[in-house]
DNA sequence: AGAACCGCCTGCTTGC
DNA sequence: TGCAAGCAGGCGGTTC
């Protein structure tokens, strides 16, 4: 699923062909996605993202939000066909992306541009002051903490395991017990592993494809999602699989303290 | 107020 | 083999 390596894989790949582009028109084939019609004309002035959303500005200080939730993909198409699940068109003079998502959980919606990104981003500006003052001494386990956009913005299930296993800190330690070195290994192994899988271009577990359809090559460099069984790759005991908040945590038991 | 839980969705996996 | 139930989970909203 699209975390913050695949949507700035995708921001980036969006910002080399569509910046300075005009929308001819925008055609949506779900009625869950509503009133954004109005932005044919409009000139795309840049692509950026802010947490997990794709911000797209306008020229008329809006910007298109999307936000991909679990199975949603955008496609530069050359070709006019359509595919199976197709949500959303916006049409270029001579090409499109569309908004292709099975689930529909994917939402599009017309914003005020946002001026300033979040401070809560670990690989652009994370303000760790008010992070220590205001989310290390909740009362939550560090994996629920990670994955909690209020805290940081862009980390889902796939890299907070890896964070965890990386960090060696067990998914189910409380926050509040952390001590200032452990959260200081824990922003430092999540910043590596959120570049390299930018770098690797995402993770395609199973749904994740960039703008161009293809898969990315992070799913080869992970240590404990999805390997419930195998060996750690540090210690060679079994990843073991939970629930946590209703969600799988993959961990190494051996390892992660 | 903070923590836990629910519902939205549908393709895929599992079990009988 | 076929079908139904279960599972996957980001996040806004609701409940405890």
């Amino acid at each position: 699923m699209p975390e913050l390596p695949e949507v700035e894989t995708l921001c980036r790949q969006l910002r080399t062909r569509a910046a300075g582009l005009k929308i001819k028109f925008l055609t949506v084939y779900d009625a869950k996605i509503n009133g954004v019609e109005v932005v044919r004309g409009r000139i795309i002035q840049d692509i950026r993202r802010s947490g997990k959303t794709i911000l797209i500005d306008l020229d008329d200080a809006t910007s298109l939000a999307v936000h991909l939730r679990m199975t949603g993909r955008l496609l530069w198409k050359d070709n006019k066909t359509i595919s199976p699940h197709t949500r959303l068109r916006i049409s270029f003079e001579t090409a499109v992306i569309d908004l292709v998502d099975a689930r529909r959980f994917a939402t599009v919606k017309i914003v005020a541009t946002p001026q300033a990104p979040p401070a809560t981003d670990l690989t652009v500006h994370f303000d760790e002051q008010a992070f220590m003052e205001r989310q290390a001494k909740r009362k939550v386990n560090i994996k629920v903490l990670l994955m909690d956009a209020k805290a940081f913005s862009g980390i889902g299930n796939i890299y907070a395991c890896e964070i965890l296993h990386r960090a060696r800190i067990s998914p189910t330690r409380q926050a509040a017990t952390l001590s200032r070195d452990e959260w200081k290994k824990i922003f430092r192994e999540a910043r590596r592993i959120l570049k390299k899988a930018i770098d690797k271009r995402g993770t395609s577990i199973s749904d994740w494809r960039d703008l161009y359809n293809r898969p990315g090559e992070n799913q080869h460099e992970l240590a404990v999602y999805g390997r419930e069984g195998k060996a750690c790759p540090s210690c060679g005991g079994p990843i073991e699989r939970m629930k946590q908040g209703g969600r799988g945590t993959f961990h190494c038991p051996l390892c992660q303290k």
